[in-house]
DNA sequence: AAGTATTAGGTGTATATACATATATTTGTA
DNA sequence: TACAAATATATGTATATACACCTAATACTT
């Protein structure tokens, strides 16, 4: 669908800006179909990005900091979603022996098991869903790092 | 900066899987460089949003349907939204004599000024940031709309 | 070593998203 | 016409974002 009638609006001030507008949309569409799947499994997007950032050091824990500085969105409340996590037992969070300021967290088995069965069902939706080949994901990839260029 | 070094990762599964991160997380940007000049005026994204809305048809009313149709993200409450934006005296909200479900909406002058000394600023910022020449812009266009293909 | 600055994480608040439900009004139909 | 179905919007709840501020612990400075 064109960013035009999913918006229902014909005007854009220039290719740059539209592009803008369709980048955001786009991001919303995503984010709309991964919440479909992750709502099954009783996780939020955020959740689920911070049980892979765990998993990803796994068996090592990490410590809150560390976790944010990986999220997609880099204002992220951490330890509220990790609260979350906590709750549904999918992970274990301890203090530091080594500095008590710290906060480490470790996934359970429970979480690297929640996290494999959605990670398995969003690669099938994406893999059916989304229409890009290879060439054209790499070009995307490139155009949407040149956008951020001056990213400070 | 490349999605690898955003996210301190190195692994995707495919290229498709990261243009869609990248994809999210770029939204992500692009919506922190407006709200950061949004914020000067007191406005958010969303209440932006539906300012501009309003503008586009200005001055014709339009009912809350109407405006949420138009939302780039479409779950958005626009009831709630348009509370801030009245208790701010920039809409103005009142029930249809037609019909008397329907609540219409119109832009204030006071409204319709701030609207413009926003845009004003978030294009130069625009202009000055992103740094991508019109054909390439085109082509983000083009590859984010057959991202989108299979889109209901 | 004492006192200050910095750092890590938690907590509070306003607004938003996502979605379920409630209420008022209108439309359609028997 | 009366009543059921549909529609427009508002409201409630859990979670998230964005950001300010608080507390405890560590590091730095003199």
């Amino acid at each position: 669908m064109k960013l035009e009638d999913a918006l229902k609006s014909g005007k854009f001030r220039s290719p740059q800006q539209k592009a803008s507008l369709n980048c955001l949309y786009t991001a919303w569409w995503i984010k709309s179909l991964l919440s479909k799947v992750l709502k099954t499994f009783g996780l939020t997007h955020e959740q689920y990005n911070v049980l892979r950032i765990l998993r990803g050091k796994h068996p090592e824990q990490m410590c809150v900091r560390d976790i944010a500085s990986r999220m997609m969105e880099k204002n992220s409340n951490v330890p509220r979603i990790i609260d979350r996590l906590v709750a549904k037992k999918w992970v274990k969070r301890s203090t530091s022996a080594i500095d008590k300021r710290e906060t480490v967290i470790t996934i359970t088995a429970a979480g690297l098991g929640i996290l494999e069965d959605a990670t398995k069902n969003i690669d099938q939706l994406f893999d059916s869903t989304l229409t890009l080949n290879e060439e054209e994901a790499n070009q995307l990839n490139n155009l949407l790092e040149k956008l951020r260029e001056k990213e400070e």
